[in-house]
DNA sequence: AATCCGGGGGA
DNA sequence: TCCCCAGGATT
């Protein structure tokens, strides 16, 4: 084992002495890093999951305003808990985070699991977050290991290639070794900080690294394809919605409760299919799902958003359909007609709240 | 180990 | 336009 590779043998003290003074003088000033109460700290962890610092900031104050304790959250219902995270994306965490808080307080007493393993039981609660809340709130000494820390550490060890389990096994692993046993919270944080401050994943400030001495990458000249990208290209897709208006009402359907965007709402429509028009594609959807035949379209709107690995161009047609709109067939899934004002009540996904926000502000 | 699951912001 | 983000769950 090299040196680097064996925290004992770590000349400068760099694990844990040096991290944790290095975070003391230069750590950010976050609204979740004044408290150690656990709930507020869960809440923090799960929205910053794949979620950037700056996006979450507000959110986060939000949803305390809205929720602020266990109790709270637990009783609320998931329409409107989903409606909170609307726009945050991965809406399975705010499932976990409603079903999370009633076990706790149905199982619990309303108290958290004060260890990793206990807290690994929940739902939405997975290496990364059980050791995070262990860590932070209940100062046990389990490291965690994330994007931020993958890539310090990879870096660091001088590991190549994406990373994967394997890989972040060994980091754990030279992480126990390395942790602070008084502030185990304090140290975790400290090495998520150096990633997202220095060890940036683009031009890494390596000349003011607390690590540099010691970092393979640095000594090779590697730490700008440390770890190596992915490379997954996004996918264009054309898709077309319908308004259907009733009066000052509009139709809007529930999407499926599994997969994509489960349970939240939209317009109906789907995917344009190669060689179709737009209005094709419309006339097909509407009966598809609704049963209808199409009379006639006026072009609404036409917005763009990103899915997961796509990149969809969304147009929104005002359409009447043929027969009147007593010919809604509705499929399996849920209908309703809304008045435009009360859209407001529904969680949508980014796309279609695109096209909410502009018929309220017609 | 590979995929699915969103969306936003920065470069 | 492309890349990445305080990951979890499923296969």
């Amino acid at each position: 084992m090299n040196r680097a590779e064996n925290p004992k043998s770590d000349p400068g003290n760099l694990f844990p002495g040096r991290i944790l003074r290095w975070y003391a003088s230069r750590k950010r000033d976050l609204p979740w890093r004044r408290t150690k109460d656990p709930y507020r700290v869960w809440i923090s962890e799960i929205m910053l999951q794949q979620t950037t610092v700056g996006v979450v900031i507000p959110r986060y104050h939000e949803w305390l305003a809205a929720y602020p304790d266990l109790d709270s959250l637990a009783k609320a219902p998931l329409r409107k808990v989903l409606k909170s995270w609307e726009g945050l994306g991965y809406y399975q965490r705010a499932r976990n985070l409603h079903r999370a808080a009633g076990l706790i307080v149905r199982d619990c007493g309303g108290r958290f699991p004060r260890d990793t393993e206990g807290l690994a039981g929940l739902p939405g609660f997975g290496s990364y977050t059980a050791s995070a809340v262990a860590s932070i709130c209940f100062s046990r000494p389990v490291p965690v290991v994330e994007a931020n820390v993958r890539r310090v550490m990879m870096r660091m060890l001088g590991i190549q290639g994406r990373g994967g389990p394997a890989v972040d096994a060994r980091i754990r692993r030279f992480l126990e070794g390395a942790i602070s046993r008084r502030s185990p919270g304090n140290f975790n944080q400290a090495m998520m900080e150096w990633g997202a401050l220095v060890c940036r994943p683009k031009n890494p400030f390596c000349l003011r690294c607390p690590g540099r001495a010691l970092c393979r990458a640095y000594a090779r000249g590697e730490q700008e394809v440390i770890p190596a990208p992915k490379t997954l290209r996004a996918e264009r897709l054309q898709a077309v919605v319908a308004v259907l208006r009733n009066g000052g009402r509009v139709l809007i359907q529930k999407r499926p409760e599994k997969g994509l965007l489960a349970g939240l709402w939209e317009f109906p429509g789907g995917k344009v299919e190669p060689g179709e028009t737009l209005r094709t594609a419309l006339a097909r959807e509407l009966k598809e799902e609704l049963g209808l035949g199409l009379a006639s379209v006026r072009p609404f709107a036409t917005v763009r958003h990103a899915y997961t690995r796509y990149l969809v161009t969304l147009h929104a047609f005002e359409a009447k359909p043929a027969g009147g709109l007593n010919a809604v067939r509705p499929g399996n899934r849920p209908v309703r007609w809304v008045a435009v004002k009360s859209l407001d009540r529904y969680p949508f996904p980014s796309g279609s709240l695109q096209i909410v926000r502009l018929l309220q502000s017609e």
